[in-house]
DNA sequence: GGCCAGGTTCTAC
DNA sequence: GTAGAACATGGC
């Protein structure tokens, strides 16, 4: 299917830190497992991508997984005329990039995983995790695994997860997926509770502290309005800012801000 | 080979 | 309530 929308990159999106899924096949093709499929994106042009699926899929999944009925094109031309040097450059830098509706689990997961790691190393670990628990794709001839399911990780044993290089969040990973499975935590629950509530609920369970609790916010209950702060952005907040940044003047966008900065800070030369 | 990575938890005041 | 250390492992 061909898409047309504004402010929509593969390659910035890729390469975003918000999914650990999404890789590169050559110049301007990424393929990504998600939701349990197989896709692969093009971009044809800046404006138009194509994606390898049925029309209902697009419909059903697609659509709303890369938050196409959103206009980031308004927000992103602000930011990029607003009087932020900073966010002016990193606006332009990373225009494109969008904020994805995740699956919850995966993204729990992922970002336990993520504490202390490198993105390479999350995305190593999360390949493997999907080999081992996840269920397999076949697509001309190659095979793919999607992401496990909570029953399946929650029967995992750590010595295995310790194999994987999980290191010492084997113990977090596993203790969730069991609060996740045998109902513990509902985490569709979480999408019709308050930032607040979701928050506390998070921070419940092993492994998750204030940091990964506000990516799951952001990236799975798209709660776009929260403000993970790790390492790269507690530079900019400090270097840049002198800690005097002002989160409030971007109300009811402010992880959308938060991703153009730690795209910026991470892969501009 | 040492430093750092999309932090959290535990301990000690 | 909060500062400081411990935590496993791999990428660069």
């Amino acid at each position: 299917m061909i898409i047309q929308s504004k402010n929509f990159n593969i390659k910035h999106i890729a390469d975003s830190g918000q999914c650990f899924r999404m890789n590169q096949m050559n110049q301007d093709t990424y393929n990504l497992v998600a939701f349990g499929k197989y896709i692969e994106l093009t971009q044809q042009g800046p404006d138009t991508i194509e994606i390898t699926c049925s029309e209902e899929d697009y419909e059903t999944i697609w659509k709303e997984y890369f938050d196409l009925s959103y206009q980031y094109d308004t927000i992103v031309t602000s930011l990029i005329n607003g009087e932020d040097i900073f966010l002016r450059e990193a606006a332009a830098y990373g225009s494109g990039l969008r904020i994805l509706k995740q699956d919850l689990f995966e993204i729990l997961i992922s970002f336990i995983i993520s504490q202390r790691k490198n993105i390479p190393a999350i995305k190593s670990c999360i390949e493997q995790l999907s080999k081992k628990y996840g269920d397999k794709i076949n697509h001309n001839n190659q095979t793919f695994y999607t992401f496990p399911t909570p029953e399946r990780l929650s029967n995992a044993k750590q010595s295995e997860l310790r194999e994987i290089g999980l290191g010492y969040r084997d113990v977090y990973i596993l203790k969730t997926s069991q609060a996740v499975a045998n109902g513990d935590i509902d985490l569709l629950k979480l999408k019709s509770c308050s930032n607040e509530e979701a928050m506390n609920q998070l921070k419940n369970l092993p492994g998750v502290g204030i940091k990964v609790a506000n990516c799951v916010a952001l990236y799975g209950l798209h709660q776009i309005d929260a403000f993970p702060i790790d390492v790269w952005i507690a530079r900019i907040l400090n270097d840049i800012y002198n800690n005097q940044f002002e989160l409030e003047q971007y109300n009811g966008y402010a992880g959308i801000v938060q991703q153009y900065m730690f795209y910026y800070i991470r892969n501009k030369k």
